[in-house]
DNA sequence: TTAGATGCAAAAGATTTGCATTATG
DNA sequence: CATAATGCAAATCTTTTGCATCTAA
């Protein structure tokens, strides 16, 4: 996995430094805040400075290896990108992330016959209570 | 449109001070950034305090009446919310934002098929590019 | 060896907050 | 007239940037 991800940057160009490697060693399938990934780090006694988390979320962002979404309140997220599309459920009374899989090609489909406008991306969270908290 | 507003607002609790009014007088239903809207209100001669207008906009949020929405870049995003429920079309090159009604129904019902989590709310922004500049 | 990457510190934004003052109801 | 709301300034937080130093290739 993380080793695909090293040879990617590779070929874009890019070097294979430590704070890279620290960076993707902590990073997940969830969504996860700067400020979680600096805290995780720290506990790895990695020692990386967060402009330099900055930078590499960027260059992976970049590569499309990593997520970058945001959440209702604030805060943007970070996540690995798995090959199945996902989506999320955010609950909103304890935070958890769910992932769902969903299908919008129906809905890719009514934009496209709506209008000329050119669809690249496409960003789609749900809000709501999880089964703990309703 | 903004009577019904005030009204609203007068409803729950709220005071109809100047500055709310004269936010709530250069809010659109289109989406504009905090900074947008303060120098409308400079352009207007409407001498409104920033953190009023953040204070202001967090009331009409909490109502209901302003949609909150966050871009891909960095900005967070105001506007009025109309009757109709509708989505953005964002183009990642001028900027240009479109409206776009479209029935999630399908959606929703998917999210219900697959799990236990309660959706209350969601959000759905396509990125691509405009008319003008595919 | 050398250009790209890092760390550090400072800058730039965005948002929030405390408090004395103002003005709505 | 009571108190909610404002303006102002300061405090926080997030993200970006310049630059000297370091290091992967």
């Amino acid at each position: 996995m993380m080793k695909n991800i090293l040879k990617q940057l590779r070929k874009a160009g890019y070097r294979l430094t430590k704070p890279r490697k620290q960076v993707l060693e902590v990073l997940t399938f969830y969504p996860q805040s700067v400020t979680d990934i600096v805290t995780l780090l720290k506990k790895k006694q990695a020692k990386v400075d967060r402009a330099t988390v900055y930078r590499t979320l960027q260059v992976l962002v970049e590569l499309g290896v990593v997520g970058k979404t945001k959440f209702n309140d604030q805060t943007t997220m970070f996540e690995l990108l798995s090959d199945d599309h996902h989506h999320h459920l955010v609950c909103t009374d304890c935070g958890a992330v769910e992932d769902i899989c969903l299908d919008e090609t129906l809905l890719i489909n009514q934009v496209n016959k709506q209008t000329k406008f050119k669809v690249k991306s496409h960003t789609l969270e749900f809000f709501g209570l999880c089964t703990h908290c309703q």
